[in-house]
This record gives structure tokens, sequence and C-alpha cells, in this order.
RNA sequence: GGAUGGGUUCCCGAGUGGCCAAAGGGGGCAGACUGUAAAUCUGUUAGCAACGCUUUCGAAGGUUCGAAUCCUUCUCCAUCCA
């Protein structure tokens, strides 16, 4: 085991704050004395099950705790998901079912295990605990803050200052991830500074029950593809951990270049040195370019293997840079009858090309689609060639037969 | 419970009887330029076998030759009062 101050070196690298430094310090010293592993608390929701680096960033900060010996409890909240989050309304989001909450939770977890280690790691829903909480139990849970504490929080308080409804009920999640803590006796909980209100909500419920509090350690956000918003799902501006890697490639090629050596330090495993290297070089004039290509490499690399990575790099190159056509693409198959770029539509729909026939005659009338490396401007045109390779936009190709 | 103001397209937000598939902005997409990205400029952004037709302005009815716009009922949201 490392000693107490070594581990508190390598777990402070990168947090954004840590409440508080001494409150740690002196757990990992009493942990490393009595030889008794932290207990580590990280939360996640099972709503949406697609892992993307984002969430990476704090995962790999759990990994690091792992290697210094430490127990991991992953909490699924799908507790709350059973409720169903009316936010948004319209159509109230559906509660999920027990089942597809495993469902999603198994996902989850195939791909979280592509970062930290199973062997060291607790799976817990917090439904068991939750759902056994009768309303007096309720009621004194929420005794515990006050709608000022509440309205505190930034969303919150966004949302009550815009006039925004907020929903009652809203109140009572920094409470039931709150309780978790209480549940699990966590001694740290990691987490993305968006959680702060709520970490810090746990240590407030956990001493209202007269335990120690938990140390918060908070991870930066990560930027998205669009290099302004945190990465999401809802903003489409993400990158998964099982994206397909010629797809993965493609997508760190895309983070604005302001983002490189961010990326760098809170994805990647390559180490400080090195990265300071490549800004310094940047800074005296590298492209970028290649650095990013470094980039791409890396994280490719990290989650498909030096093969496929490698596969990955030679189609970006191929395709993106020289524009050829890759070798594999999707491909249609003329019936008779279909011989005009209209009749592939509903084709073209079904393999997800284009949204709608509409839209395949704007990016044709655009200059968008390429028929055998040539601009397209005819939507009635008629195939005469056998074989076709139809480009559409930037990134897809179809081949189409007849 | 009462009073008032609201619900418009992916988002924000204009529009108070025909000129409205609906201004403007954001976002997205495409083209040019590039380094793949950003920035910039241009175009585009409901659907359809397409100078026409169909569906859309919270929901359902109604008035009218004609409704996002007027009327009725319902529903949801906010503000103030209690």
């Amino acid at each position: 085991m490392k000693s107490a101050k070594e581990q508190f070196s390598i777990i402070k690298k990168g947090a954004i704050q840590i409440i508080s430094e001494e409150d740690l310090m002196e757990k990992l010293t009493q942990s490393v004395k009595e030889e008794r592993p932290l207990t580590i608390k990280f939360g996640l929701d099972p709503s949406a099950p697609d892992i993307h680096l984002g969430h990476t960033v704090a995962l790999r900060k759990i990994r690091q705790l792992q290697d210094l010996g430490h127990k991991v409890v992953i909490i699924i909240g799908d507790f709350t998901g059973q409720i169903g989050d009316p936010t948004g309304r319209s159509k109230a989001r559906k509660a999920l079912s027990k089942e597809q909450v495993k469902e999603n939770a198994a996902t989850y977890m195939e791909q979280i295990f592509k970062v930290i280690d199973p062997s060291k790691t607790e799976v817990r829903f917090n439904s068991e605990w939750l759902e056994k909480l009768n309303f007096e139990e309720v009621i004194r849970l929420a005794s515990t803050t006050t709608v000022a504490r509440m309205l505190e929080r930034d969303d919150f308080k966004k949302r009550y200052q815009e006039n925004t409804p907020i929903g009652l009920h809203e109140f009572f999640y920094p409470l039931m991830q709150a309780y978790d803590s209480v549940e699990i006796q966590a001694d740290i909980e990691l987490g993305g500074t968006e959680q702060t209100f709520n970490v810090l909500m746990g240590r407030a419920l956990q001493k209202a029950k007269g335990m120690r509090e938990q140390t918060a350690i908070f991870m930066p956000l990560l930027e998205g593809l669009d290099g302004v918003e945190k990465m999401s799902k809802s903003l489409g501006n993400y990158i998964c951990v099982d994206e397909v890697p010629e797809v993965m490639f493609k997508k760190v090629m895309e983070v604005p270049d302001s983002l490189i050596i961010r990326y760098f330090t809170l994805v990647t495993d390559v180490d400080m040195d090195t990265i300071e290297k490549m800004e310094e070089e940047m800074k005296n004039g590298r492209n970028p370019r290649e650095i990013k290509i470094e980039l791409a490499k890396e994280i490719t690399r990290m989650y498909h293997g030096e093969e496929a990575m490698q596969k990955a790099f030679e189609y970006f190159e191929n395709v993106f840079r020289e524009g050829k056509a890759p070798d594999e693409m999707p491909e249609i198959k003329l019936e008779d009858g279909e011989d005009t770029l209209l009749s592939l539509v509903p084709k073209l729909i079904e393999k997800n090309l284009v949204a709608s026939g509409s839209e395949f005659r704007r990016l044709i009338k655009q200059g968008g689609v390429m028929l055998n490396k040539e601009k397209l401007m005819d939507v009635d045109l008629i195939f005469v060639e056998e074989e076709n390779v139809l480009k559409i936009g930037k990134k897809k190709f179809v081949r189409i037969k007849r």
C-alpha cells in the first residue's frame, strides 16, 4: 500500500475541488494505519445507458482509487428512474420498468468496466433502500434541509428566477442521493462538478445522522465536440466509449483545437511531461492537426486496441483527408424499375442516410451529393453504371448495385 | 379559491382574419475556404413521384369563402392576492 501522502497526490491530480483536503488526508492516514480500504461512492443515472468520454473523467479517477486499494460502490439510481422524472412535461417521461433498469444497468456496467476494475467494484441499486422508506421517514429526511438551501442549487435557482416550473418532488432527488451516502456509509464521494450540490447534501445528511461526513471529490466536466457545452448525450456532442473505431476516430478529430490538451489530460493515460511537450510544440507552430491525430489514436487504442486503431486511422486518412471512398459501406441493390435517384429514397431513409426525400433533394440542390466522384445536380438522374458509389454529405457513403 | 399574463416549428422568440410552412436569432445540415477543427462567407432547415398537394402554432369543437390569429369548452404553466 502506498503511503497516505503518495495516495493523496495521486487522488488530487486533475480534481477540481476536494472538500476538504485535510479531511481526505486524515482518512487516508487512518486507512493506511488500519489497513482498511475506504469506501468510494459513485452514482449513475440509469436512464441513458451510454457511457461517453465525459463520464470517463470521473471513472478514470475511480480506477486510480481502485488501484490504490480502495473499494468502489457504484450506485445505480434506479429508484428515480422508476418514478419517472416528469421534468419537461408534455409527455410525462415514461417510468422505466425494473427490467429496463436492469437491462440499462447491464449495458452500463459492460461499458464502465472498460475503465474501472470489476473485481474491486460493488454495484448497488438504490431502490434497495429507498423504496422501503415510509412517508414518515421521508418527511424526516426532508426536514433536514430548507427550501432556501434547495434554491441555492444553480439549476433550481435559475429555473425559479426564470419562472420555469420546479416540481416539489425534484427537491427530493438531492435528498435521495444523499441518503445513498448514508446507506453505504461512504467515506468519499466522487462526482462531476455538476454534482456539487448533491454530494454536499450527502455530507449534510450524514452529519445529521451522526456519521462522519464523506469527503467530496469533484472532477472537471469535459466539453463536448462543440467545444463549449459539456459533453452530454442530449446535446449530441459526445463520443461513446463503445463507438465503432472509425467513428470514434473521426469524432475525436472534430474536437476543437483548443481542447486537444484538455482531452489528453482528462481522458488519456499519457503522462503530463509528454502532454506539456506537445503543448509547447503547438505553441511553436506545429500543426495542431498532427497532435490531434495522436489524440485520436490514443483514445481509439484505449477502447479498441492497436489493430482496430490502425484501421480507423487509415480509414480517416483515406476517406476524410483524401476524399476516397472507403472499402466498406452500406449497399443498396436496385430492384427493377428503380433506376432514378429519387426511387432510392425509401431505402436511404431505412439506412439512416437521409431523413426524408425533401432533405435528399435539398442536399442534391446544394451540391452535397456525389455520384462516382462527380457532383450531382439532377434529381431525376438515371443510373447507367452497374455499380455506383454515392456520397451524401461529408461522411456518408452507399454503394448502389444494379 | 380569485385576478392577470401565457402555451407558436429542434430551441428561444415575432406574428391578432387572407400577402403564413409562419419574421429574427440560436442550433443543425450542405457548399466555398481549410488542416479534419475553429473563424468567415453563402445557401438551407415540415412532408410528399413537388411551380402543386397534405399535415403543423397546447387539446377538442365552432364562426368564416378563408383561422396561429375570432368564439366556446378543456388542459397545462407563470405572476400577484388569499
